[in-house]
DNA sequence: CAGTTTTCGTCGGCCAGCCGACGGACAGCG
DNA sequence: CGCTGTCCGTCGGCTGGCCGACGAAAACTG
């Protein structure tokens, strides 16, 4: 079986990450928690995980769907040598592996997993869900493809920038001519998430830094001047680093 | 909106290259000729496309779904400068574009396009094909997925030989001690296919048959001597140009 | 508050892969 | 049969981004 590299910097005690993909709109976690939600779970164990635990790997749990309940969970891709992190879970949102990911618990977390065939079978029992279900995995496409799209025809340094753009977008709150940006993310978390290495997001930081774009303000918080400049990054040539 | 570079070399009368990603199971397609699939229709135009035609773009066509009837459909991404091959989607195949991709018809295709709304309410009236969809969805999903892990953690030797194993193992006749694999492709197809340049596949391939590999045998044929080394290529420090 | 651990910015060296260019090898096609 | 357009292999030059390393700044710990 595959071994994983060194251990990306999580469960540090950090507030919750934004999701970089939900699985599942925020009713499928109503659902859950409602009379029916506990009927179409009846007979599936929930199990708990400590932070840092692994929960699934390539070779283990092979067709499963994963809901989890509570906490927060990394799906990545690795390899004996590098990593990607797909996205960060949290509660209420699915995921399955006919495909080699691993699953991690980031902080303490619960999940629920279950056979692909017994959870269709469930939702044949349940055909209200299907438009639940259809949505969440349309997400979940939808963003594997531009993550695609990200990772074949954009630089680092654009994608560093939309990164940034994004989670402005998302948590960010006005300030002055800017805005105030929790990053929420080591750099070498971020660098995880965008195929990257730790150092190249740091130099693009520089850069854009050094362009008055942003501003870094301590650790974990940003100001970003110009969000316009970068939604529509290009790097400037020499300027990377 | 977008305009896409130099168009690739297809629909030249090649037979039908292979499926990267079929995006739902052959019962589908014989659904579709049944009395049911009619009545699932129903209402919903066949349009017919000439070969090399734009079917969509990113502007176009948003949350629509397409179901290739007949001929060969190439969905991609595309950039100003970039551009990269999801998969060619063939008769019965599904698509769905909340997602910012091209569709342009390789030969001569006919396809029906919906309304992603429309679509889902069909479906709750043909409950019994849930699980089709549901399969279509999650082969998607899981092509895109390894698709982003070969991207991400495999260099472009470990794609071509991975791109050549899986041909040889879909299409290659034994002979002799190896295989012969018809290509199917043109060297620049396959390296839009799989996030690269010809002149880097070009140079992979020469690699391949300085090491007894594989053996180039005209324009389209390829022997595989070593099928088992492929599929377990390392690059050689060195030896890739 | 000092000691320890983690994160961060930055540098130099290196190389995989991109780009442009070129000539040769195959096709059709008239 | 020669002509023309397409495809292929290969080269040199260049560079984005990886890697290892280092010291400084923050963040925990007690």
């Amino acid at each position: 079986m595959a071994s994983h590299p060194t251990h990306p910097s999580a469960g540090n005690g950090r507030p919750p990450a934004h999701s970089a993909a939900n699985g599942a709109p925020p009713g499928f976690l109503a659902f859950l928690h409602s009379d029916a939600g506990r009927d179409f779970l009846a007979g599936f164990e929930r199990v708990s995980y400590a932070k840092g635990q692994l929960i699934a790997t390539p070779g283990s749990a092979l067709d499963r769907v994963f809901i989890v309940f509570s906490g927060q969970v990394r799906a990545y891709l690795a390899n004996d040598e590098r990593e990607l992190t797909l996205s960060f879970l949290e509660a209420g949102d699915i995921f399955s592996t006919h495909t080699p990911s691993y699953l991690a618990s980031v902080g303490v977390s619960s999940i629920v997993a279950m056979d692909t065939r017994a959870f269709a079978q469930r939702m044949t029992l349940h055909p209200e869900l299907t438009p639940f279900l259809m949505r969440a995995l349309g997400k979940l496409l939808s963003d594997a493809i531009r993550r695609i799209e990200s990772l074949s025809l954009q630089d680092v340094g654009a994608r560093v920038a939309g990164f940034l753009a994004q989670a402005t977008r998302q948590r960010g709150t006005p300030d002055g001519d800017g805005w105030q940006v929790p990053l929420g993310l080591a750099a070498s978390d971020i660098a995880l998430l965008l195929g990257t290495t730790r150092q190249t997001v740091s130099a693009h930081l520089s850069a854009m830094a050094r362009q008055g774009i942003l501003e870094r303000d301590g650790r974990d918080r940003l100001r970003v001047h110009r969000l316009d400049l970068l939604e529509q990054w290009r790097a400037t040539p020499g300027e990377s680093r």
